[in-house]
DNA sequence: TGTACATCAGTGAACGCGCGTTCACTGATGTAC
DNA sequence: TGTACATCAGTGAACGCGCGTTCACTGATGTAC
């Protein structure tokens, strides 16, 4: 009953956007509106279940892709996430919205949400960790200290080993990610481009070879 | 009276998200609610003037700080519309929501809104046009062909010319300060990072390269 | 096998609120003669 | 200079709606003896 009622709110937030109504839920369930406060406390209760789900779904989507590629293909496993990410936020664009888009007004993201929301760079970071050319000589940029002492910290904080700047390169080609698929799944490319999918899928090679992932 | 309604709404956005109250607004004016039908004929209009006014402002912004870097400093110039935006963004974090996230649940959009949307990349572009390096090597990736071919519609429609290559590199700085700008408007990079400026300094300057700005 | 009781999902009325929009109106200000 | 009129910003009541949440309740199902 309860994952009953997370997927009629889900079909809420895909037309209403995260004014969700829980009235409206209950009226599409058959169901009374003061039933729902036997699963769910609250409606940010029910918002908060919504979001993790969402990263829960998102971070799966991308774990399970990955997965799927040979080991030894690291450019394959690349790829292979950040396809995940934008074919999973294409097809669930308002609950895309929910963790990648504004703010849900007067809600705290509680901090569950944290660890779940780092799922997908980790894995990025993962795949480069586990091997990686040499970086383009861009990387003669030297990175600010103040940066550096936040990687640092970062990779310190987990198992595993990295330069400074290979981290950095992750954190460009994630950056990159979901603001490319923001755009996609927001509408903002819709007037200036048409080709979507190939265009994704040439600048997040473009972001592995940034990273060092080997072709 | 018309930009002092703007402006409370403004207020109001910053507090409520995109949930625009008419009401609310017109308490906070010490007037009536439907006295506001003299100035907006509803409360999509106000919105939709708020979103031009959102482009326009954040338009403005970038052009005039570029405008104001001597024109053979074409780093400069390229780093000032980054800065602008950022500031702009940070500043303004609602207007920022409301053009660049979520779409607002059953608006559209009118038309006029694409132009004002280009100005920052066009900015971008022109600056990129006057001059450039040769490309980095990663370019030795061609262009899949139907992205070429969004390219060069885009690229004949206006004056000037340029190779597709360099547009596209363009749009992945484009992509890129408005992906990292999302994020650090909509808080995603709190947990994450803490010296948010160094790393989008250090992260545009990348993006430049890539663009082959010259230093 | 039959009765008494507990559990518990769902009901329905109510509270107090806010919303966008309409409509006939008031009353001050400005304009014309 | 004084009167008559038009303009028009803002009023206030009303319509019809939706909302989250509470609370005492019903009535079916399952359990214990």
């Amino acid at each position: 009953m309860n994952t009953e009622i997370k997927e009629v709110a889900r079909r809420h937030l895909a037309k209403e956007g995260a004014n969700l109504s829980l009235r409206g839920v209950a009226r599409d369930l058959g169901i009374v509106a003061s039933a729902l406060y036997r699963y769910f406390p609250s409606r940010d209760a029910l918002l908060t279940a919504l979001i993790i789900d969402a990263y829960d779904a998102l971070g799966t989507a991308a774990t399970k892709a990955e997965a799927a590629v040979p080991r030894a293909d690291l450019r394959g496993r690349w790829m292979a996430v950040c396809h995940a990410v934008r074919t999973w936020a294409l097809a669930h664009p308002a609950e895309y919205g929910l963790i990648y888009g504004n703010p849900v007004p007067g809600y705290a993201a509680p901090r569950e949400t944290t660890a779940l929301a780092q799922q997908v760079v980790l894995l990025l970071a993962g795949i480069v960790a586990e091997g990686a050319d040499r970086l383009e000589p861009l990387s003669a940029r030297p990175l600010p200290e103040p940066v550096r002492v936040d990687l640092r910290r970062l990779i310190d904080d987990r198992p595993g080993d990295m330069p400074e700047d290979r981290l950095d390169r992750v954190f460009v080609g994630w950056t990159h990610l979901f603001g490319l698929v923001s755009f996609e799944v927001f509408g903002r490319l819709n007037e200036t481009l048409s080709a979507h999918a190939e265009y994704f899928d040439h600048h997040m090679a473009l972001m592995a070879d940034l990273a060092g992932v080997p072709r």
